[in-house]
DNA sequence: TTAAAAATGCCACGAACGTGGTATAACTTG
DNA sequence: CAAGTTATACCACGTTCGTGGCATTTTTAA
């Protein structure tokens, strides 16, 4: 990992494109790229639309570095876009956002990494070199509020005091079936069927089969 | 946050458990941090069982050195537990497995951490203070399986050609409500809501609807 | 062992649904 | 302008659903 001299840095060095409307930020950034060794920034945006026109004809980078607070096209739809035309490239959201959904949408739109703005000169640049290694570059803060999405996933299993008859029967009806297939399904009578949804209903407070449905996926019942 | 003499290391120290099968992992994992100064070890059980039954009558301690795979309850199980009795513990996962399953329950269960076990002891230290700081611990690898879960979420939108109108009527279906309910909600006649519902069933590929609500949420549409 | 809960079964009836048509006005789009 | 799509509307028929009530057996808990 030693350090060689060369001439030519654009030889072997990891490319950083920049995504970033604030122009004093884009040149620091770009700056801070280009007098790192073994780094490039021949390319700085300010605009996505700008970066995807050059991304359809140009090879891309390594990374790109992406601001989300842009004017026209925001980040998380460059996300998508930029993964689009090259899957491969690695990109890590530098912003000042922090709120959970925006962290949410970067991510689950494919994001690499997610930086905040105030993170030093030193974070970035080992950001990029920790993205390249496999890794998801990221901020305590932003690392807490990854786990505050997942914790908040954990639907406390609402009880509505169904049996285990009933939830398998509910089951089925959420896969589609109507009473007279879930019966011969089960072996049962579509009588028994019937009376079992019955309860099924009083439990959960609903009076169709789509209002039931719902209620299983938006609660994460069963 | 100079280090300053102190007899009884137990005041003003962070206080860790160790929740670990393996004997002679736990005592190196103990001994590691008695003697790290500001942190003490009183407790290290073999497994979740024993731990509760402690924590159920002392205080909690500040941090939780968790693994997964133990005899009896898992760790999984465990952190749910923990967090019923002292919601403002720290769970540290530590542990040999990474699959995304593993990593994704335990994070929803409330992990504040997860660690591999070939970290060295400077990141297993590292990570108990970061923990404390309102951070969230992760190998690089545990890092990358987060984004991989979060980019998973990702469905891609599953385009069957559904107009405006019948999203929004599907909407409606959705919320539980009758084509009667529908008709009246969107000052519609029946029949229109009927026809529209009609063709939503032909680009589902359903025919009733419970299975269409399902592949609603199942599909993320809409 | 006795009471409660759960699972099974049946009947009947009006309401709602799913599906086959047909048809007209409006609004894109080439 | 012609062609296609979308939204609107109606009819009819057989099926399924939601709800009322009632009854038996098996399992669980007190």
């Amino acid at each position: 990992m030693k350090q060689t001299v060369q001439k030519d840095s654009s030889i072997n060095s990891i490319c950083i494109w920049v995504v970033e409307d604030n122009l004093r930020y884009r040149k620091t950034l770009s700056g801070l790229i280009n007098r790192t060794s073994g780094m490039v920034c021949p390319q700085a945006f300010a605009r996505c639309e700008d970066a995807l026109k050059v991304l359809e004809k140009e090879s891309p980078p390594d990374v790109i570095m992406l601001d989300i607070g842009l004017p026209g096209m925001s980040g998380i739809v460059g996300i998508e876009k930029f993964k689009l035309l090259s899957p491969k490239v690695h990109i890590v959201i530098l912003t000042v956002y922090d709120d959970n959904d925006k962290v949410f949408n970067a991510l689950c739109a494919g994001a690499s990494g997610y930086l905040l703005k105030d993170s030093s000169p030193e974070k970035i640049i080992d950001s990029i070199r920790e993205v390249l290694a496999g890794g998801a570059p990221m901020n305590m803060q932003i690392a807490h509020k990854v786990l505050e999405i997942f914790s908040s996933f954990k639907t406390k299993k609402s009880d509505y005091g169904l049996t285990e008859r009933e939830k398998e029967i509910l089951q089925y009806m959420v896969s589609g079936l109507t009473k007279q297939q879930i019966a011969e399904s089960l072996f049962l009578s579509f009588h028994t069927v019937n009376t079992h949804l019955k309860k099924v209903y009083l439990k959960l407070h609903v009076n169709t089969r789509s209002g039931a449905v719902s209620k299983v996926y938006k609660e994460n019942l069963l």
